[in-house]
DNA sequence: CCAAAAGTGTTCATAATACACCCATGC
DNA sequence: GCATGGGTGTATTATGAACACTTTTGG
């Protein structure tokens, strides 16, 4: 950005300026907050809402932007905070969602953001309004997509706003990015300590079908292990079978 | 989203709500509008800001949403066709931008968008507030892009707010998706009768680089002309050396 | 010994790249 | 004829998918 030399003309100008001279529409921070439960399903968190509109319907966590307070990227790192207890977490922004109509309140401009939660690190916390906040598998179906969580089963028509959209959104473009962008590693367990299995476990989950081990090793010695961007710990570790080599993610 | 059966308990919330609740931001829509110029150099619509803040400053159009009237989609198109008269073009949401700051007056939330204009249909307009508007050639410096037009040449620091930002990264995306999505199709001079070096051209400006004709050949055979995504119209058209075939691109 | 999971190696189809060469036009 | 750009063919290498087979553990 320019460094401005503010002028006295400019400065007149902007305490002239009237804030309101605009209809200013209202402005969220929505968050698809994605985790794999401990059987490597791909979950996502909803809230029940205690509020109209769409009151007792379920919704992606999201609230208004404190304008002037904080950025829009800040609004929805505080969103994840206040719903989930985590910080600094992949958070990247999605896209924005502005039909009119979208919200019977007035205008509002969503934007939605994508978070990807280690594994076994949600701690869901009862948002400051204590609505119910649970977390859902993502199952497909013929109609579409699927949320369950033993014994509640909830549809896409069953959620607030068009918040089926952003999530049906989320999951493509977390597919689409899988294959050429670090994603993957954001939902180990633990980047430190890690085996290819438990990688490829993940992949499977988000492109929802297998793969095949000794093919994805090789891609995932020839990308990573040879580019120095995960180095061999050297370790093994054992569950079942031959005991599994450990990796380590570097940087970050 | 859910048809919502409102109820009375809702409408009674509804009728009560205060819109001013939350302290409000202005949303503009922005667009990066590009274009090929005659010797086939990639172009951006730039225009000079008649107003404060930034008055003097070059920028690309951009506008206040009018909320409740139009979605922020409209409002982009609505943005191109005021400076552009150009309407039916390739217009997809870019990134928002929100940071703190970014315009001096009050939070400014803008969703960039990028556009792209077929060769030779560029009518550049003045706006309604009679600012300079004119197409820059984007070239690659040392320092980063330069904007020129014969006369004028300005850098990334001449531009107002983040839009140097927004300009590189509506390039960055352009670059990334020409491999994978039909965008250069979009620059053509005419979707229903090019040759395959026209099409090569762009890709080539896009890239910045030059590519290998009988492999691009190749490429466009297989993965257009097979799929049947484009047809050979059957007819040459002589320029220079061996007349060229002619191709229609299918659909939209 | 057997089951289970990790790890190695081979084969085949496809795709990207480089490049040698021929063809049809205007001048 | 020759310069110019269009078009064809071939060789080399890289990548992705399928799959047979070996290794190391626990029981």
């Amino acid at each position: 950005m320019k460094k401005q030399n503010v002028s006295k003309e400019e400065m007149d100008f902007l305490s002239k300026y009237d804030a309101s001279a605009f209809e200013r529409p209202s402005v969220t921070a929505d968050v698809v907050i994605f985790t794999l439960d401990s059987s490597d399903e791909l979950c996502i968190l909803l809230i029940k809402r205690g509020e109209h509109p769409f009151k007792g319907c379920w919704a992606i966590p999201g609230g208004f932007l404190k304008a002037g307070e904080e950025s829009i990227d800040e609004a929805a790192a505080r969103e994840l905070r206040t719903e989930t207890n985590i910080d600094n977490v992949f958070l990247k922004q999605l896209y924005t969602f502005g039909n009119i109509g979208r919200d019977p309140r007035t205008t509002v401009i969503s934007v939605a953001y994508t978070a990807l939660v280690p594994k076994h690190q949600l701690d869901i916390k009862a948002g400051d309004d204590a609505q119910d906040a649970k977390l859902f598998k993502i199952k497909y179906d013929v109609e579409g997509i699927v949320f369950t969580n033993g014994d509640l089963t909830i549809t896409e028509s069953d959620l607030a706003f068009d918040h089926n959209e952003i999530i049906k959104m989320a999951i493509t473009r977390l597919r689409n990015r899988i294959d050429y962008e670090d994603d993957a590693f954001n939902l180990l367990r633990d980047r430190n300590e890690f085996t290819i299995s438990e990688l490829k476990r993940i992949y499977e989950t988000i492109k929802n079908k297998s793969l095949d081990l000794p093919n994805f090793r090789k891609t995932f010695l020839r990308d990573y292990v040879s580019t120095g961007k995960v180095t061999d710990l050297g370790k093994t570790v054992i569950s079942k079978g031959k005991p599994a080599r450990l990796y380590k993610l570097i940087g970050r």
